[in-house]
RNA sequence: GCGAGAGUAGCUCAGCUGGUUAGAGCGCCUGUUUGUGGAACAGGAGGUCGUGGGUUCAAGCCCCAUUUCUCGCCCCA
């Protein structure tokens, strides 16, 4: 039995090229939280076991967790969210933190399930919270950010919409409209979440096992559908638009027009699968009808620092995955072609030049360039090819006419030029060449 | 956890109703005499056909199991 190259299933390797495209989405997450004045914080990816039990989706725990045993009888989880090791976090230090707290970080993630498209079992996830807002200022602040950090991409707003919804509307109008008990509005709950994956026969089918016969005789079924066809808050009937959800809904969506995100939308199926949700919620799609799904979203979740037996902190926050990220750049060829950071490579012209060149070389790396050097003294032309399969656009030739000189060859790959100039010329030179992404700023 | 499809050279694949020493393109290595790449030419390395069993005179091809990958379901990023 020969030893597997492959990685662990649903992992990644990341090769430098690899690894370039997600430096990329990490520094345009990282800028644009920043912009937002959020902090990056970090955590162990280890957490014991209770920190999840009632927290999460119930699934996710008794199934998709990677769950062990330490060396002192622990139960030990591989963290599969960053939410609730945030929130405790945010609970340890309850009274001193000054808020409104403002959090972000780019941990990876695993949860146990079978590999599929947009899904790993590792993956790495921008988390965004804010803590102690209790106004839609919050929603409107997250919701603002996601949205730059897609524009900052270069993503148009015809490419994705983000759709919004409250939990306690839906409460409202599952139990107090509809009058369903608290189990049928669970179970209600899932089965909307994926009605737009099964043909409407099939849901109403569905639908119609959750309701009782005397349910069903009062004509359940069709207040539900109709409630489902709303496409607008306007649709909602009579009495659910004096909620206060609704007002907050109408309020958050007018914020967001006014910030010029004209793709948000209200959305009355969206549920999103974690429990600890309290009000707001919103998912971004992607528009592409190839990948037509839901790329991340969050919500507000007031509830879970209070769990730690403190005071309870208003909190809004999202996770944004690396992998449908990734998906949505690729499909709607976001993806900038991404050179090394190496910014020449150094070729040797002649015989026992590489300890003669090292003054150069260390002249230049402390001048700021980042060299390599090929050490193998092979013909030039293998030299060159090597330079150019790296990647790398930009070779400097040194021999001995060159040290004497103190002036060098550099050569652009891509164009063929040829020029001689001095260290502190090339250095500049090449710094200039440099190709850093930066969010575009397209606030106007 | 459930369902479907697929695993042949580093990559993309061909391989007839089972029939001798398993192929192509690209890539890789060497050389065309060491101060210039992407080309051309010449040569070369590389495969226990995912793994284990079975059927057969004979298995890359048929059967079973297993594993990995891909796509869906559940759930979610």
């Amino acid at each position: 039995m020969t030893l597997s190259t492959q990685p662990y299933k649903g992992a990644r390797d990341f090769y430098p090229e690899d690894k370039r495209i997600q430096k990329y989405i990490f520094d345009v997450m990282r800028q644009t939280a920043e912009r937002f004045g959020y902090e990056e914080y970090d955590a162990p990816i280890l957490e014991p076991l209770e920190l999840y039990l009632a927290k999460s989706s119930e699934e996710i725990v008794s199934e998709q967790t990677y769950t062990f045993e330490d060396r002192g009888g622990r139960q030990v989880v591989i963290r599969p969210e960053m939410t609730p090791t945030v929130s405790r976090m945010i609970a340890a230090r309850r009274q001193e933190l000054p808020y409104p707290m403002r959090l972000y970080s780019i941990p990876n993630l695993w949860r146990y399930e079978r590999p599929q498209k947009g899904r790993l079992r590792e993956h790495w996830q921008l988390n965004v919270d804010i803590f102690g807002v209790g106004g839609n200022e919050a929603e409107h602040e997250i919701i603002q950010l996601a949205d730059q950090i897609m524009r900052n991409y270069g993503a148009k707003q015809d490419m994705y919409t983000i759709r919004l919804n409250s939990r306690k509307l839906i409460d409202y109008l599952l139990g107090d409209y509809l009058g369903l008990s608290d189990v049928q509005r669970q179970t209600m709950v899932r089965l909307i979440d994926r009605m737009h994956k099964m043909d409407h026969s099939a849901f109403i089918a569905q639908t119609d096992a959750i309701f009782t016969p005397s349910q069903k005789d009062s004509g359940l079924s069709e207040r539900l559908i109709n409630l489902l066809a709303a496409k607008r808050i306007d649709d909602l009937p009579e009495d659910a638009q004096h909620q206060a959800s609704v007002v907050e809904l109408q309020n958050l969506l007018q914020m967001l027009d006014s910030s010029r995100i004209k793709n948000a939308v209200f959305d009355i199926s969206l549920m999103r699968g974690f429990d600890y949700y309290t009000d707001i919620v919103f998912e971004v799609f992607d528009n592409d009808p190839e990948n037509n799904r839901s790329m991340f979203g969050g919500g507000r979740y007031d509830g879970l620092v209070g769990l730690f037996g403190v005071e309870p902190v208003a909190t809004v926050g999202f996770g944004m995955g690396d992998v449908t990220l990734k998906n949505f750049l690729e499909s709607h060829n976001l993806l900038p072609g991404l050179p090394p950071e190496t910014d020449a490579y150094v070729i040797l012209i002649g015989e026992a030049m590489y300890d003669k060149v090292q003054p150069t070389l260390a002249n230049m790396r402390r001048m700021g360039l980042n060299l390599a050097v090929d050490t193998t003294g092979r013909n030039i032309d293998k030299q060159i090819k090597t330079a150019d399969k790296k990647g790398i656009e930009h070779v400097i030739f040194i021999g001995e006419a060159e040290l004497a000189e103190d002036r060098f060859k550099l050569k652009n790959l891509r164009s063929g030029e040829e020029e001689t100039h001095s260290a502190e010329r090339l250095v500049s030179i090449l710094k200039d060449h440099r190709v850093k992404p930066k969010p575009t700023d397209d606030s106007a």
